[in-house]
DNA sequence: CATATGTCCTGAGAGC
DNA sequence: TGCTCTCAGGACATAT
């Protein structure tokens, strides 16, 4: 399930496609139900060809790859403009989408082949940009950059690696909603989905059932941190590849981080930090919640300042 | 307005 | 063994 870390990792994977050119692009036939595709595949072509990929970005969970901008020089050709772009790609895998510039990990559900052409210089190979989707829930539409801006960039809140205390306690203090379920909500803070906020909330010590208004300024604080460190630790596992296996980066190779995480599908585990809670398993707005009850509460003293007053099991002490 | 629920999709796994 | 059923959760539509 690409949330922030996998995105970032597809976007660092496509970055080398960037001063490539544009070919052609096709839909490969697919049995099931074409994914959300705008506009159509014709006028992908007729806007497409010819343009260079001028950057990779991100917005929240989605990859955006930038195409630049044609302007006319003084004798009236155009030629690209190397100052900015003008429309984007914009990919939402959703559950099981795919940015690759590797083969897909099948023939079938590949969903969009970007043909690409430009200067091979060292590294993977650039010839073609794919959109793969097992589940088909994922989208790839082609926007203006004004469209950018009003239908993607000003319904996201701040990055979830650029986000202040301040500013999630400024949107949420009012909030009667579990503190899991709104960092969920894109327009408060983008690119956090239902893993991450599991193991967001266990770094920060509070409990995921914690209403948004009886949430402290240092509670703010820890989960602003812990934001930070999780989402940072994954990206540098390359995401979190899960026991079904989609998960894949631009050159379909499994992430790392699913050997890291502390709460996320271990119901009925001990805890790993204080070797006691019993890892439990919530619904909270028809998703999988985890957390330890025990490193977790909704009121009191912050778990890194029990363990001073209860020292948990600890490797030094049995050393 | 804020918050809650329903919907889409495929394939893995459970249970019989 | 082979069938049916449930579940996984992104974002958005619709309901309360």
């Amino acid at each position: 399930m690409p949330e922030l870390p996998e995105v970032e990792t597809m976007r660092r994977g496509v970055l080398p496609t960037i001063g490539h050119t544009i070919v052609s692009v096709e839909r490969p036939p697919c049995d099931r139900k074409p994914i959300l595709f705008e506009p159509t595949v014709q006028q992908w072509n007729r806007r497409l060809r010819g343009r260079q990929i001028h950057g990779v970005s991100r917005l929240g969970k989605r990859v955006i790859l930038e195409i630049q901008r044609k302007r006319s020089s003084a004798v009236g050709r155009e030629e690209d403009d190397p100052n900015g772009f003008d429309q984007a790609i914009v990919f939402e895998p959703r559950m099981t989408g795919l940015v690759l510039i590797a083969d897909p990990p099948g023939n079938e559900h590949l969903r969009l082949r970007l043909k690409l052409e430009g200067p091979q210089l060292e590294g993977p190979r650039c010839d073609e940009l794919l959109f793969w989707d097992r589940r088909g829930l994922g989208t790839a539409r082609l926007l203006t950059r004004e469209e950018l801006q009003s239908r993607v960039q000003d319904r996201l809140g701040p990055d979830a690696l650029a986000v202040g205390a301040d500013d999630l306690r400024g949107s949420l203090f009012q909030s009667r909603r579990a503190v899991k379920v709104s960092l969920l909500d894109q327009a408060i803070v983008a690119g956090i989905g239902n893993l991450y906020a599991a193991e967001i909330l266990f770094v920060a010590g509070v409990d995921p059932r914690t209403r948004c208004d009886k949430i402290s300024r240092p509670q703010w604080r820890r989960i602003q941190s812990a934001i930070g460190s999780v989402l940072g630790d994954a990206i540098r596992h390359e995401g979190s590849t899960l026991s079904d296996g989609t998960y894949r980066n631009a050159l379909n190779d499994a992430g790392g981080y699913q050997n890291y995480h502390r709460v996320y599908d271990r119901e009925g585990e001990t805890c790993v930090r204080c070797r006691t809670g019993i890892i439990r398993r919530i619904v909270q707005a028809q998703r999988s919640t985890f957390f330890c009850p025990r490193c977790q509460r909704r009121s009191g003293l912050h778990a890194a300042v029990r363990e001073i007053l209860v020292p948990p099991a600890s490797d030094q002490a049995v050393q």
